[in-house]
DNA sequence: TAGATTGTTAATCGATTAACAATC
DNA sequence: TAGATTGTTAATCGATTAACAATC
């Protein structure tokens, strides 16, 4: 259904259109045109009406969007009504913020096991998912139906794991490290959070006049 | 020095070239041609030479760029050597990760405070700063020079905090949260993280052929 | 029907890529 | 000097904005 080759600009904006208009429907709005969506959102008219239509006719002439029609429609193009199994390596702090922080079933995702090297945090508790050893990995991926590998652990250790999920078949990444996979492995799917670049652009515009 | 008005896909390549060149220059490496740092970057050597030359012609002809001196002229741009104070609101499970995973003081910030809303969190210690309660905010703001507010809280606990923090004099904020703070304050420099519109993007691009 | 608002085509704007003269 | 590679201008490409006919 979706036109092939949609800008990834354009994606990048439907998670955006996705949360306006679940906000909007908690508000209960019912319908929204273009033009009162793209002034709640700082956009504008007719960049969302020609977002929309790379993926379909969502609206009506004269009427506008129905507010919980459009956010579902969005939610299937993005997939997050097909959740697919999520593995989270890295168990330390930031491992443990991501796995508690996100409503993972909401975003497309399940999780379902989490893995970590330190010893101290093997066994410990996360979402009501048990911490297992990184030794484990292979074995359970190849026991369960793995899609993705979120990596909240430092470069080096992505850089010694990579090829061992890479062979298991994992290839989508939420990628928290400096590790350029996408780099070594041309068919995969990656999504980088660079955390530290983000905090290098504040302190950029922070400069500015 | 930099000319005014460099657009932001430009600003968001700088921390992106900070980083090669860092590592570049951890492996030893002392110089590089536009040529060679585009291949290890996955970019182009127009784009890397169009980019830096919004700045400053930072290389030498026919020899190409000094490793080392190039990562201390983006560090400049970004303004990393001029580190500048911040406070984090909200120690939970995200607030402690973003608090000890990152350097600030590479990434041109000194934390120097973190503020929290429940008492169980009060008076513990992460990196070596205690966290005090949310009501010494204002007092805090006014005894110390604070630029920016880093914010790792519920959308809803910024909607009702951000009038204060504004008018403390607050304007620079590295928000985690969905609450939508340049909308509110137009003279505010804001960089959003929004870790479910990243993960729901991977999401998307793991449906396409 | 008249008014409103979409879907879509056309015009503009800006970013990326290519080319090449300058120069180390 | 000759070769290499930058800095910078010009050409291309793509994304955004504007306009308007279609239609609810």
């Amino acid at each position: 259904m979706p036109k092939e080759g949609v800008s990834i600009q354009v994606i990048r904006r439907l998670p955006r259109y996705y949360r306006y208009l679940s906000e909007l429907e908690a508000q209960g709005v019912e319908k929204i045109s273009s033009t009162k969506l793209a002034s709640v959102m700082s956009s504008t008219a007719s960049q969302i009406r020609q977002d929309l239509n790379c993926f379909g006719g969502f609206g009506q002439q004269g009427y506008g969007y129905s507010v919980a029609g459009l956010r579902e429609e969005i939610g299937k193009i993005l997939g997050l009504d097909r959740p697919h199994n999520t593995i989270l390596i890295g168990a330390g702090n930031l491992g443990r913020a991501i796995a508690t922080h996100l409503n993972f079933e909401k975003l497309g995702f399940k999780l379902t096991a989490i893995f970590e090297k330190d010893e101290r945090l093997i066994g410990t508790t996360l979402r009501g998912i048990t911490v297992l050893p990184d030794e484990e990995i292979e074995q359970y991926i190849k026991e369960n139906k793995i899609d993705t590998a979120i990596l909240t652990m430092p470069k080096e250790a992505v850089e010694n794991l990579i090829d061992k999920l890479y062979h298991c078949g994992i290839r989508s990444y939420w990628n928290f490290s400096h590790y350029d996979i996408a780099k070594k492995y041309e068919d995969v799917v990656v999504e980088n959070v660079h955390l530290s670049d983000s905090l290098m652009t504040l302190r950029y515009m922070m400069n500015q006049p």
